[in-house]
DNA sequence: CCCTCTTTTAGAATTATTCTAATTTAGTTA
DNA sequence: TAACTAAATTAGAATAATTCTAAAAGAGGG
């Protein structure tokens, strides 16, 4: 048994906790990169390519991963999801950082104003260029 | 001529002038809503759909126009950007709102403190659902 | 131990986007 | 205004990330 910890995280969100699913999830919740479905299945590769996939797109529903679109390349990257964070994009080295360090509350409730509606979720990417370099 | 200001803009930043260049940016001004550009290629069947994706490329590039992934299609969505706003994206129906009541300021601060990188510009998208509705 | 619904899988299909290479054009210069 | 040239446009082909299909395997409940 891989970790009953992330059986029961699985199960609580209505998802059969597969051995692909448990295997998925705990290689996002130890590596600190945000890698592709293909980065995964280079990593993973006795679970194909089609579960890589499905596995992802069922953690995002649920909300335990959430995708990144850097725009530097034409590929989603997806990250475990643990605590609220944002990302901080390098457009010259296109490193994907993680920062938690501002508050969302204010613009949950903006959003709400603007909008009537629930809110259920955000994503922010802050684009950055190391000093003296071009945009 | 389409219009004196466009041309500017697009010369001040060291765009060439062109008809189509003028067409596709006066399109995304006058319209609210946020199009792929397939939809602007459906309005403007004249330009080459080749040129609508190179057009908007350099758009983007010089911060024109930026880019919005709604994960609700797995499309671009392209929209002027004249001020400094952000996106809420209603997860029932896929609508792209418009809003800016909220101030960027201490975001660009927190991302610099946390990357030590010169801030260039962000992304915010929030997801909400109608009143009474699921996820 | 069954049963049933869900999940996995290999491979094919799709399609948004990018590429190519030939033609046209914007903006500059004379 | 005419000539020049680097940049832009274009049709169509190519690419590749993602999705689909339908058959086999597995999870979890009873
Ligand atoms: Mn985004
Ligand atoms: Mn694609
Ligand atoms: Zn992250
Ligand atoms: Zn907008």
């Amino acid at each position: 048994m891989i970790n009953q910890t992330l059986r029961d995280m699985l199960q609580s969100h209505g998802l059969k906790a597969t051995f692909q699913r448990l295997t998925i999830l705990e290689y996002l919740m130890t590596h600190e990169t945000h890698p592709t479905a293909e980065m995964i299945h280079d990593n993973l590769p006795s679970i194909s390519l089609a579960t890589i996939y499905n596995t992802l797109d069922k953690l995002v529903d649920v909300g335990i991963v959430i995708v990144i679109d850097t725009l530097k390349d034409d590929k989603r990257h997806y990250d475990y999801y643990g605590e609220p964070h944002y990302h901080i994009i390098n457009s010259n080295t296109s490193e994907i950082i993680d920062a938690d360090n501002f508050d969302v509350t204010q613009l949950f409730e903006a959003a709400r104003q603007a909008s009537g509606l629930n809110i259920t979720g955000f994503h922010i990417e802050v684009y950055g260029v190391g000093p003296n370099q071009a945009k």
